[in-house]
DNA sequence: CTGTTAGCGCATTCAT
DNA sequence: ATGAATGCGCTAACAG
């Protein structure tokens, strides 16, 4: 392997001349530069990023660490990367996985240690796990759940949203509306608060909101979905809107009524949540609301370089706006 | 920051002993080892994860590299990852981006020495730019595109499956059969490769190969997609068959056939390729070419083990066969 | 503007 | 079974 040193011999120079002309901390006289240039050239020298870690205690690397590489996480970091690379710091994914040790261990100080920043995604950990993630890192969460009160945190509007999509529907005739992977009770999760807002929606419109069409899912798929709406309206539930608490769960729910031949939006309205791309080319397409990626990516960076910057202003909470996207799968 | 020689010191023990009790390298007797272990936890010490990298020259990282976070690629990462995981070690994403320059940045030694082993997705890459990555450490390439006959290489059975795409729809009476986003000439890209298995597929079936039914398109967007095939329409274009080259491209397809009235399978079959989840949920359902992701990550890792592990046999090329799901766009 | 000195924290090597 | 010495390759701090 080539080193500084060797450069520096070829180059007739010290290895912090080196050193300067790559990182451009000080000036170097041009022959001078060109010369060591020249050596780089020549042997084909290129900066081991390890020891520069080690020694200077900068990777240029913030982190995402996500549930899974999918769906909503993947729209969030191609929003996120472009940020990232502008401040000329590179991006890397992980995954967490589902299992907690997994989630625990990518959460561990000498995981963490290897990067300047970290943006989590606290999908699938709880309140407690998050307790234990001790690091001066500087980290980021982001999502749907409590979180402990010395983070950072940027959500969604979700109850909000949650009565956007259902109040969308009241307001064009539906009166039955089921809240598809929502969840009763006061927690403060997603489902949850998502059910909060499909409750609001009911009581500003004056229509009793009937507990019975509070259905929880456990795994958010389309595959849930589509089995568990399909089995209660086999069973003879009787709705005339669905709001799905997320878009997967909207595409299940849109084939478990084509599968039974029950007319969208003409028989029965579909709204989801998160805007995936794919919405726009179903048929009907589908009415959702749009969670403002680009400004989730953006307030999560700018939390993360004002914590890097060595800012130890209190922990701040950031809730994004959403809007609704009125699309085919709801009538005019 | 606690360091090993805080916890020895601690523990009354060389570091050479703490780094024996953290690494296992060698036997550490009980009580010895409980004095550390005690250490440890009380100083809550926690490795230094780069000087260890420096030290040993090793990460226990692979870096999965690709164009972006969507799609194709999100499957693959969410396959390779726990294949990566069971031998111990961590896989991250890396992002290059649309921008040539930041593929090649990403390929600079610099940053692939920062891992053990790099799987790295060539769309995006043409030969001339695979021609310049130098670098000892290990590296598979991913994907379609003709690559320099130094690499390792994963791919799949591109114009077999789009042989089988087609042939399906011939055999099921369509007789104008579109291929959206194939290329003509005899290039080694995927456009052009699955344009030769639906030009095979027609001689097969002694049905003329109309050169007009070979639509191009550039971003292998559903936007772009949907407007192309739309246009056409329009313009009195007549066909009864769309193999999309991908399953975005057919979720356009689809939308563009659906926007005109046009009804699937009946008036117009379509078949896609990629296997993405959302084919099994729209009405009709998509008839694709499963490209067998598992396989691909198995072949990736085990090609990139068997580097790692020193092997320096001549590059192997494998060819990943792929197969035809039948469902709802397809005639029975 | 450039060089010298002195480690960053760990694990390999050799010694005991 | 454990320890001492050494240096992985680089850059901060201080000289000159």
């Amino acid at each position: 392997m080539v080193t500084m040193s060797d450069v520096a011999r070829e180059a007739g120079v010290s290895t912090m001349t080196v050193s300067n002309v790559l990182n451009g901390h000080r000036r170097v006289v041009a022959p001078t530069r060109d010369r060591v240039m020249t050596a780089i050239e020549k042997l084909g020298y290129e900066v081991n990023l390890t020891a520069r870690h080690l020694r200077s205690g900068r990777t240029d690397t913030i982190a995402l660490i996500v549930p899974s590489f999918h769906d909503y996480f993947s729209e969030v970091a191609d929003r996120i990367a472009p940020i990232v690379e502008a401040s000329g710091r590179h991006l890397v994914l992980e995954r967490t996985g589902a299992r907690p040790e997994s989630e625990i261990e990518s959460l561990s100080v000498a995981r963490l240690q290897m990067y300047d920043g970290v943006v989590l995604s606290v999908a699938g950990l709880d309140r407690d796990q998050l307790e234990t993630v001790r690091t001066r890192a500087p980290i980021v969460l982001l999502g749907e759940r409590e979180v402990p009160a010395r983070f950072d945190h940027v959500r969604l509007a979700n109850e909000e949203g949650a009565r956007l999509a259902t109040a969308h529907m009241l307001a064009r005739g539906a009166r039955r509306v089921l809240v598809l992977g929502g969840a009763p009770g006061d927690a403060s999760g997603m489902a949850s608060l998502r059910r909060a807002g499909w409750e609001a929606a009911h009581r500003a419109a004056g229509v009793p909101a009937d507990g019975a069409l509070v259905v929880p899912v456990t795994t958010y798929s389309a595959r849930e979905s589509r089995e568990v709406l399909g089995g209660l309206l086999e069973a003879g539930l009787r709705v005339d809107g669905v709001f799905a608490v997320t878009d997967t769960v909207a595409l299940g729910a849109m084939a478990a009524l084509a599968d039974r031949g029950i007319g969208v939006p003409d028989d029965v309205q579909v709204v989801g949540f998160d805007d995936l791309d794919v919405g726009k080319y179903l048929s009907p397409s589908l009415t959702t609301i749009d969670p403002n990626h680009d400004e989730v990516a953006r307030s999560a960076i700018r939390l993360l370089e004002r914590r890097m910057a060595g800012d130890d202003d209190p922990p701040e909470r950031v809730v994004v706006p959403v809007r609704l996207v009125a699309r085919g799968s709801t009538r005019p």
